[in-house]
DNA sequence: TATTTTTGCGTAATCGATTGTATAAAAATA
DNA sequence: TATTTTTATACAATCGATTACGCAAAAATA
């Protein structure tokens, strides 16, 4: 039950004696009004705190200015800065985010995908949960036409525009580095081998041991889930298993946080004996004691990069031409202690 | 530019040859609609994949089923996971919840305030920032008679309802188990005072020190940001005035993670030669290579609880009664490595 | 001055769903 | 059978803004 009744175009139309239609032509800077009556409108609606009815305008217009972002946690700091990117470059164009979690789940995903559409946004950007393998939700959004835009967890769907981080280089960049330091028998612990992400860092991390000639042990390749527990397990399994190694790559800054932390109640000194570099550069990484080194993804860029895809696509389409954008963003490595083995120069 | 166009009642009516008043009746399943006419319209819409159209819904209802979250910042696992107690409550119950970062800054609360208002959502829950001081944008919530809701940080007004924990018990609990631990020159490092929740925890580390006889020193008393930077700074200062001291509260996650890092820097031991305590319980206190001691808020339980409070403040609408409802939970404590002075065994 | 063009504004339809009132048909009652 | 009541449905207004179309007055042109 609203107190103050909201102020309308009628209600200026009335106080000035003319039609609403002209009161709406003037707000909207038509040039079929004089100036005259066009000054006399503003100074009224000013007067009367007029705001405009955004779901009146909705309807009519099938434009909301809203739009989704669907991630799978808002509490992860990667997430948080690519929608952060988003609103930066959305924000001043009249749009608002509304912001959705998945928490991995794809049934969620589902819901919330639903729920957008049904409020009719103006486009969604998602990046996918790990559960999410049937697309049949997703397919919705296209046979709505509704613009879609995935970024860094993607999936292949012919049209859909995409921004990324080149996985494959960011993983190939963090081994080099571990063998650059001198370690030889790095373990790479990587996440759900059905998201690309995971799958292209898998691959870089293949290809900078080939690179340097240094045999792929297949114990040395796990798969886990991108959790501080996961990681403790993953290091408590190697060492139980007597593996032999000096150093470990792992895709997922959380990982490499429980794993850190599994070697150091074992007394295992880091980085002297073993090496370690994780994935995301999460804010934490450089607060610990030994802090973290690990690959960057830049993703505040990533979101701005991908609001201006969506704007670019906004455009396009009221010219009715499809284009695919892939946009591919580099990493950076920070090199932090736990991956610099002191007093040992490497030269290869 | 949708694609599949949508089906409206008027599509159905037109099939089924009749109006559509009557499609809609038999949809909000009025008694006014034969059975055998209900049946064919739910069939039709059935075949036809009919979906309501929530904005036509929401421009004649003035109803639009979304509510807002204002957080300073989204990433804090403490506002992630209010925002995840207000989705689980709301969610089955045909909410959608948007999500809106202040950055700790007014000038962007008011603004997500005014583009939400313009959204016609149905109520409004925030968590005031650090800088807001003038109220006049929280005004104009009430103004427009939508309902709103405090959590954590509130700010007093008449008639709005709030859902807070009781900061005072948790820094008196915080404070006491350092003093219990046998801890005596206890320093508090405190936030900003003009924010209630910093004021309390002030007075609730003040009540324990008294409650102890334990002489109070203002020497030992800071105000700072909350994040880890300004941590390091405090505890910095305190170090290089020589001020003595054996442990220290702080009323934030961050600021004792920095803490611990120039403590750490310096050589200093903990627990044995500095016990410290955090508060809000950030999941990367039990990760720390010594596990940080901190007050737990119980935030999804906040944000169900603030949700509920929602709920009845719809319905009391109706009904037009105002309530002002002040719930306050309790904290916990949780007791980890920071604060447990090993081998000394206190009696109080 | 007569005709054409331009300008400014009003009328009414539209977006999709809801709802008060009217009305015809069916059922119940006298 | 005549009258009243009930039931099922249609009509039309409404929410607030936009916009195609039309018309009159003013301006420009012949």
């Amino acid at each position: 039950m609203r107190q103050k009744e909201k102020i309308t175009i009628y209600d200026i139309s009335k106080k000035l004696n003319i039609s609403a239609a002209t009161v709406s032509r003037a707000l909207n800077d038509s040039n079929r009004v004089s100036p005259k009556t066009k000054e006399l409108v503003l100074k009224m609606a000013k007067e009367l705190n007029y705001q405009q009815n955004t779901l009146a305008l909705a309807l009519k217009s099938g434009r909301t200015f809203n739009v989704g972002v669907i991630v799978p946690y808002i509490n992860h700091t990667f997430f948080a800065s690519v929608i952060r990117g988003i609103e930066e470059e959305l924000t001043p164009k009249g749009y608002h985010v509304i912001i959705c979690q998945s928490h991995e789940d794809v049934a969620n995903e589902a819901r919330q995908i639903k729920t957008l559409l049904n409020t009719h946004i103006d486009g969604i950007f998602i990046s996918v949960s790990k559960t999410t393998e049937d697309l049949s939700h997703i397919q919705e959004i296209q046979d709505d036409g509704v613009p879609l835009i995935f970024f860094d967890r993607k999936k292949d769907i012919r049209g859909v525009s995409s921004v990324t981080i080149n996985d494959y280089e960011g993983a190939f960049m963090a081994t080099e580095h571990l063998i650059k330091q001198g370690y030889r028998n790095i373990v790479h612990i990587g996440g759900d081998s059905k998201l690309e992400i995971y799958k292209h860092r898998y691959d870089g991390y293949i290809a900078a041991l080939r690179e340097y000639d240094i045999a792929i042990d297949n114990n040395l390749i796990l798969e886990v889930s991108s959790t501080v527990e996961a990681g403790i397990e993953a290091v408590k399994e190697l060492l139980d298993k007597n593996i032999e190694f000096d150093a470990f790559f792992s895709a997922s800054d959380y990982v490499a946080l429980g794993g850190l932390r599994e070697l150091r109640s074992r007394g295992i000194k880091i980085p002297e004996e073993v090496g370690v570099v994780g994935f995301s550069n999460e804010p934490f990484t450089k607060y610990l004691e030994c802090p973290l080194t690990s690959v960057g993804q830049t993703p505040m860029l990533m979101g701005q990069i991908a609001a201006q895809v969506f704007l670019e696509q906004i455009n396009d389409q009221s010219k009715s031409v499809k284009v695919e954008k892939k946009v591919v963003l580099m990493p950076e490595l920070y090199e932090r202690e736990t991956s610099s083995k002191k007093g040992v120069t490497v030269n290869l």
